[in-house]
DNA sequence: GCGGACTGCTTACCT
DNA sequence: ACAGGTAAGCAGTCCGCG
């Protein structure tokens, strides 16, 4: 390990101005203003790091094909320049088999398969047969070899090839690994981590402020393990060493289409390109438009400090767009997988352009940079982790706009008209707005996006193009495969875990699932003073530590283990090792709730290094939360279902634990859902009793998360309104917070939700309920005198969860909607917001432009209006029939 | 032929 | 492509009813 030096300049906690922290060794980045000839050569020949670059981040690694080495992309934040680093160890692509050379010798498929190199026999602990055994390592010249063509791969001949009488099964291992990820994982390079290169080779920076934070951290963790120990230092440091700036820009293009209905096909390409805006983290507003004849300049108004710039012909818009992707290190687009770039790149050979002045390579699924790192923020923002944890559900459909709307408060510009009809102004205007948005998703709450994708990188070790595209179990997966290397331990297949740990013995509630899962209590309806919330702390991140849980300690092969039972079900635990899963979640798990939680919540710190550990929190909340379902998905590389199904069956143990220790105490339990019990006013002995038990005898920490003035709940389960002391609300699960009930309903609803958080006293309430009497009446008649002001306060917003064709079992409301809308030509896909009324004639629904005011059936409303406030009206004793005056008998017939 | 009881499908939510 | 549990509304089916 070096020092580093003159990486100040990039810190957070100190802000220095750069000039005084720049060292006298220059910067490689001072380039000379490239000339025509040099852009051209850079086209061809990316920029090699030097064999002395100052600090820099590993952002991205990838394999050329050309050299036949590994190469790592490195980010130098003082230049805003990536550099080029290639392999300089002699890493090579390989797999594992079970094969010996012996029997490899006599398949000439493999041996003289073009790729292969040498094999060679070595030692690995295989941990389903829980000891160490010979393997053989067949070593090939290229990735290719191994696996990913369609046929003639290794992989596949080894199993094609080998006798099929023969007394064992042939196996090969870790032959689905991408060889980037092996390269690193075997060179233990950490991704997102600071490098240098010095005399040619890539080092690792050591921050000094960060280390001191680590032992001081250390110090925190008096009741770990030596080992456990080692891996929060080993996770803290990922999370500890700084962030850079990032340099980027964010682009989008548009493209003139003769139908406004129809996206242009990204694949065929045939409408030209007229416009492409760019928006910078260096504060470059810019529109490159493409002059076309007819087109009016006109005025509308574009933002200050912005320019258009206007190119005579496609070539050259195309080619300065280009430009522009080898400048920047990071490339921000929405969406621009499968449109923006796709699209350049088809457009430029359409054109007769040579493919490689288009410095984007297309795949599948993604299109990559030559030069930089392309993250499309659509990818990102799809994530249902990441919306749910990092955003906190404020955006819904992943739209551009509706990401913005929710996020930024920035919606795309409106425009009715078509791209072609719009003046060059216009169209400028609009095209910046959206390069806007993408950038400021990523610039908002000190740079959180970038921060967070730069977390998640370091944690998972993998390329940033990756993480910020793929999910969070493989990000699990993905450190997990890192373990195995580290510790010579060889990674099984799926199947053979499968077939050694067996599947499922409990019998889950809901049909067609694999097992049983958490215990929800049933609540005691009614309105509750002073409830406090007790609950867990990452229950099931907790359980796995615990217990040990892990694809190598559930039913593990020793004798004396068989009696270490999970409760309810026949599984055993080892006693012998350690699980591995156990301490990478055990560990990550610790330090979210010892460490990284407080600091974020820390009004004595820096402001910026608050939002770093707020950042840091976050990515570790997303990955805890999902490291125990991941046990539970067939898609996961270590499934093993019994792990899931034990960690659910310990959670549904502690809770019962503690349900029955409460009642042998005398606490009124009032509700309890996975982790969490609600105690009704609770005495401070009380409460410390529930945890001296929890701790004592479930070995888990437990704490009052929460404390209601008062709560109401119904007799449903996942339903309950809550006050806090500070007099905000918490509502769960209730018709009234859900996203596709009319605004009409919902205004109503929030306007009980804030006369309830008035409420102080039980004496209060008599006053409240008059007045939450009359937001209902007063809703009820103007439904029933048709005086709603516009009809999209009545519109139903339901998600399309499939194409349409694909609704052949029932055809739901929105399913029908959507029909009406496809027949009058406009375009309905997968994940569209469907916005419908209820009509009186059938098929009882229209889409919402559709519908005329004396079309709508009232007494549908009034019924969801009914049922929308039944769940809290009962509870305060109220009658739904009784406020809109309905007599005992009216109520009886009707 | 109609209505109620029932099951299944679909979406949105909770932890 | 992280899991299971719950609520709600509607679609579709079955069965009884002289």
């Amino acid at each position: 390990m070096t020092q580093a030096k003159g990486l100040d300049a990039w810190l957070p906690q100190k802000a220095k101005p750069v000039e005084e922290v720049r060292k006298a060794e220059a910067s490689p980045a001072q380039q000379p203003e490239a000339t025509e000839e040099k852009k051209r050569k850079r086209h061809v020949y990316p920029p090699k790091a030097p064999d002395n670059l100052p600090p820099s981040y590993f952002v991205s690694a990838t394999y050329d094909g050309r050299q036949r080495k590994a190469v790592v992309k490195l980010y130098e934040p003082e230049s805003g320049n990536i550099y080029f680093w290639y392999d300089n160890t002699g890493h090579k692509p390989y797999c594992l088999t079970n094969l010996s050379p012996h029997e490899l010798s006599t398949m000439p498929r493999v041996i003289h398969h073009e790729g292969y190199d040498h094999n060679e026999v070595i030692e690995i602990f295989d941990p389903l047969a829980d000891k160490t055994v010979k393997v053989t390592k067949i070593i090939t010249n290229d990735p290719l070899a191994i696996g990913g063509k369609p046929q003639g791969s290794i992989r596949d001949i080894i199993p094609e090839d080998y006798p099929k009488d023969a007394p064992r099964k042939p196996e090969v291992w870790e032959a689905k690994i991408k060889y980037y990820q092996s390269y690193i994982y075997d060179t233990r390079y950490l991704p997102g981590m600071i490098y240098q290169v010095k005399n040619g080779n890539l080092v690792p920076c050591v921050i000094e402020d960060a280390e001191k934070t680590i032992a001081k951290l250390k110090a925190l963790f008096k009741d770990a393990t030596a080992e456990e120990l080692e891996y929060i230092e080993e996770w803290a440091r990922l999370i500890e060493y700084p962030a850079p700036k990032f340099r980027r820009a964010a682009i989008d293009i548009e493209v003139y289409a003769p139908l406004s209905t129809r996206v242009p096909d990204a694949r065929e390409a045939v409408y030209p390109v007229v416009c492409c805006s760019l928006y910078t983290s260096d504060n470059q507003k810019k529109v490159l438009v493409l002059k076309r004849p007819g087109i009016r300049e006109g005025n509308y108004p574009m933002p200050p400090d912005s320019k258009i710039e206007y190119y005579e012909t496609e070539e050259t818009l195309l080619r300065a767009i280009f430009d522009i992707l080898w400048d920047y290190p990071f490339i921000l687009t929405f969406n621009g997988d499968d449109f923006d770039f796709r699209y350049l790149v088809h457009r430029a050979v359409n054109l007769g352009m040579n493919r490689n002045e288009a410095p984007i390579d297309i795949g599948k699924r993604v299109c990559l940079l030559r030069y930089g790192v392309h993250i499309d923020l659509y990818k990102f923002f799809f994530n249902r982790a990441v919306q749910i944890y990092a955003f906190s559900n404020r955006y819904r459909d992943v739209t551009l706009n509706d990401v913005g709307k929710g996020v930024l408060g920035l919606e795309k510009i409106k425009s009715e008209k078509t791209i072609g009809d719009l003046s060059y102004t216009e169209l400028a205007a609009y095209c910046l707005r959206d390069s806007e948005i993408t950038y400021k998703l990523t610039s908002f709450e000190d740079e959180l996006a970038m921060k967070l994708i730069l977390v998640l990188t370091r944690i998972s070790s993998m390329p940033m193009e990756d993480v910020s595209r793929q999910g969070v179990s493989r990000w699990i997966r993905n450190f997990m495969h890192r373990e195995h290397r580290h510790k010579n331990m060889l990674i099984p297949n799926s199947e053979d875990i499968l077939e050694k740990k067996g599947k499922t013995s409990t019998t889950a509630v809901i049909k067609g699932k694999k097992y049983q899962g958490a215990t929800v209590v049933d609540p005691v309806p009614g309105v509750h003073f002073n409830v406090a919330v007790m609950d867990f702390p990452s229950l099931y991140p907790s359980i796995i530590k615990v217990w040990n849980l892990g694809y190598q300690s559930i039913l593990c092969p020793h004798p004396e283990c068989r009696t270490n039972l999970v409760p309810n079900t026949p599984h055993w635990v080892c006693k012998r090792h350690r699980a591995m899963e156990s301490l990478l979640i055990g560990s990550l798990r610790d330090l979210r709730v010892s460490w990284y939680k407080s600091r974020a919540k820390d009004k004595s710190l820096p402001s910026e290094q608050r939002s770093w550990y707020n950042v840091a929190q976050g990515a570790l909340k997303v990955i805890l939360n999902a490291s125990y379902g991941v046990f539970g998905a067939e898609s996961f590389d270590l499934y093993c279902p019994p792990v899931a199904e034990a960690t659910a069956a310990v959670g549904r143990h502690s809770i019962t634990q503690i349900l029955n220790h409460a009642k042998t105490v005398g606490i009124e339990v009032l509700y309890g859902d996975t982790d969490s019990v609600f105690l009704k006013n609770p005495t401070k002995e009380q409460i410390e009793e529930v945890t001296r038990f929890t701790e004592h005898e479930l070995k888990m920490g437990i704490d009052v998360d929460k404390t209601y003035r008062y709560a109401v709940f119904s007799s449903r389960k996942k339903n309950y309104l809550g006050v806090l002391e500070d007099g905000s609300v918490d509502v769960k699960g209730l018709t009234g917070k859900k996203k596709h009930i009319p605004i009409f309903i919902k205004d109503a609803f929030n306007q009980m939700k804030e006369r309830l958080a008035q409420v102080k006293t039980p004496a209060d309430f008599e006053k409240a309920k008059k007045d939450i009497a009359d937001i209902v009446r007063n809703r009820y008649m103007i439904l029933k005198r048709r005086e709603w002001k516009d009809m999209n306060e009545l519109a139903f917003s339901v998600v399309l969860g499939d194409e349409l064709e694909r609704y052949t079992k029932t055809t739901p409301q929105h399913v029908k909607a959507a029909k009406v809308l496809k027949e009058s030509g406009m375009e309905i896909r997968a994940g569209d917001l469907i916005r419908f009324v209820k009509t009186t004639r059938p098929p009882h629904v229209k889409p919402v432009e559709l519908t005329s005011k004396n079309e709508v059936d009232v007494d549908k409303y009034v019924a969801y209006l009914h049922s929308t406030f039944d769940q809290v009206l009962d509870a305060l004793g109220l009658s739904f029939d009784e406020i809109i005056g309905l007599t005992k008998l009216e109520r009886f017939l009707a």
